[in-house]
DNA sequence: TCGACGATGACCT
DNA sequence: GGTCATCGTCGAA
């Protein structure tokens, strides 16, 4: 299994759905306060922009949240759900286009006892880092690293080849007020994993 | 200014 | 299966 660190570039990709679904098995990396964790993306959602009802930014909608996701890709965008939860994304596409990824989950790998007292868990299980709240958590990231870059020495990525991802997709949870786009298949997941918000 | 509501999770039965 | 905590953001007034 080699690995590579993730460069803007990769970011800037036009295709947020085939980025979405290649981060799957790729390593998610955050060094808060000199305590690296770290761990095996399991399950992402793609958000295209203006030509979906359930991206934050569609039909152009511009607004001091969203401006972030109009910036060239690579940086992070969080914000605040049901005003507890921050929820973990990456911009992707060239600026103006304001796509996104939401990381919904992954497998904890370096630094499990820092993500551990993060959540204030005994142990470790499924729930440490499955859902998007809960990986914000884990990671240690709140609205203080939106808009820092994800090729940063705070926070990166690293490419992987690992054989044993079997990728599934669905559609994405939690937006049925999106209409038709509901129904798209824009989530992916790895079959393989225990590590997984919802099958 | 103000009211409505959400890309959720924890805990209960 | 269901309930509910909790607050920033947005758009209407």
């Amino acid at each position: 299994m080699t690995s590579d660190r993730l460069k803007p570039k990769f970011f800037q990709s036009g295709n947020v759905v085939n980025l979405a679904r290649q981060l799957i098995g790729y390593k998610i990396y955050t060094k808060i306060n000199s305590q690296i964790t770290s761990g095996v993306i399991t399950e992402t959602e793609a958000y295209a922009g203006q030509n979906d009802k359930a991206c934050h930014a569609h039909l152009g909608r511009f607004t001091k949240r969203t401006s972030v996701m109009y910036e060239p890709g690579g940086i992070a965008y969080i914000y605040l759900c049901y005003g507890i939860h921050h929820l973990f994304n990456i911009v992707t596409n060239s600026k103006g286009n304001a796509d996104a990824i939401l990381i919904r989950a992954f497998e904890p790998n370096l630094g499990i006892d820092h993500m551990l007292k993060r959540r204030s868990k005994p142990k470790l299980d499924k729930t440490l880092t499955s859902g998007p709240g809960n990986v914000s958590q884990a990671l240690g990231l709140n609205k203080n690293h939106n808009k820092k870059s994800v090729c940063s020495d705070e926070i990166w990525i690293e490419k992987t080849d690992n054989p044993s991802i079997e990728i599934t997709e669905s559609t994405r949870i939690g937006i049925d007020y999106a209409e038709e786009d509901a129904k798209l298949p824009w989530r992916f997941y790895n079959k393989t994993s225990k590590f997984v918000s919802v099958r």
